[in-house]
DNA sequence: GGCGGCCTCCTCCTGGAGGAGGAGGTCGCC
DNA sequence: GGCGACCTCCTCCTCCAGGAGGAGGCCGCC
């Protein structure tokens, strides 16, 4: 089993250096070339590559739209986008796109062939470069620099795991039924976690789970 | 100039596997080793290391907690952070307290050896296996251009600024004192919120709220 | 003008939330 | 054994939340 991989640049040049690099790899395989982002998801409909080489600038469609069409694909193949600059918009619009990977153009052609085969098997690469600054702008968009200045050591196991549930919008009947316990225990509990942390109601207690990061969204 | 590094492990054979892949290296060399975070924090000072291999999970003081310290310190150095398990949230928490990488203890040698290199010089690196699980997250933070278009199309502009103090944790009687208004009518708007996006309470309002990013858990 | 959407406020009513004040149980520690 | 922390489950009580079912006023649109 040969990992498929299709070429999209419009540099007929630069594909045909990728194609050399690819080609020598005997468990590599170049299945094709497109020039342009439309271009590329028609030769993806017809080649169905594993892997898709994506250049960012190319004329007609470029290849943030193209990951992005390619995402909507059934069984999509996995895209590593090339990039000539590191700049911040394209790696996070690709990113955003679905892309698996990213790398320079001035990959060393071992990174190059390593990275394929990474992003065939579903994990992810990016290259060092571009990864400082992703994760920079990773850690700005964190629930925050979490001033830990007070913790909430006070709660008990139990009381923690009220407090999770509360968080989730159950009711005390709900939460004594997940638990397995009486609804006047529960109550118990949601009393003293809101005694504990000083809070009016289990309303309150929400909020403070969502603000010191205790729950974080984007669960669903 | 080599580059100097200080192995952070509560285990000593794991340190000692990673001393002799290091060692061997002509560029680089091993300054000192610590068992726990605390240990490591007093090991910086003294040997002002370039690299530091942190551990995640040690007695004492965590290699999260000892990467947030270390991180205020002047000039401080990078960060390359080991874990036995690919756990978001600690890579996640990681990255929040400054480190420049993330590998798994499982690395091949030469991985290592260029990681430390990679983070010497500035720039960042993760594992591919961690990565795919970190752009999946990342790509949920990010503002999202078309589902978030038409989350809650159905709100009035009074409903939906009742809905923003709801969850803050504010009560009818809050939010009319805030809004100007009767309680009553405050109730009016909860009830028509509650009705309009199918929820049983103001909990799970609060709950949705957070989830679908209508507000987001800030700084303050 | 009439109609519909939105904002405002009302009363009556029920149910759940949360406080007060217990009690019995286990477990670990001194 | 005694003590304290924790978990469990009571009862009685109050109060807010939220639903039902209104009503009047404003405004834009047909």
């Amino acid at each position: 089993m040969t990992i498929r991989v299709l070429l999209v640049d419009d540099q007929p040049l630069l594909r045909t250096g990728f194609r050399l690099i690819l080609q020598s790899e005997p468990d590599i395989e170049v299945v094709g070339e497109a020039g342009d982002g439309e271009v590329a998801l028609s030769q993806v409909r017809a080649l169905r590559p594993d892997v898709v080489l994506m250049d960012i600038r190319m004329p007609r469609m470029d290849g943030v739209e193209a990951t992005r069409r390619l995402a909507e694909f059934d069984d999509p193949p996995r895209v590593l986008v090339l990039t000539t600059y590191d700049l911040d918009e394209y790696v996070v619009d690709s990113l955003r796109a679905g892309a698996s990977g990213f790398l320079l153009k001035d990959v060393p052609a071992e990174d190059l062939v390593d990275a394929v085969r990474v992003v065939h098997r579903g994990e992810a690469v990016v290259a060092p470069r571009v990864t400082r600054r992703l994760l920079d702008r990773f850690a700005r968009l964190l629930p925050a620099p979490r001033t830990d200045d007070a913790p909430l050591p006070e709660l008990t196991d139990r009381e923690h795991q009220v407090l999770l549930l509360m968080a989730r919008g159950l009711s005390n009947a709900e939460i004594a039924g997940q638990l397995v316990l009486s609804e006047t225990t529960v109550k118990t509990h949601v009393s003293n976690v809101l005694m504990k942390l000083g809070l009016r109601d289990r309303v309150q207690a929400v909020v403070l789970a969502y603000e010191r990061g205790i729950v974080k969204p984007s669960t669903s």
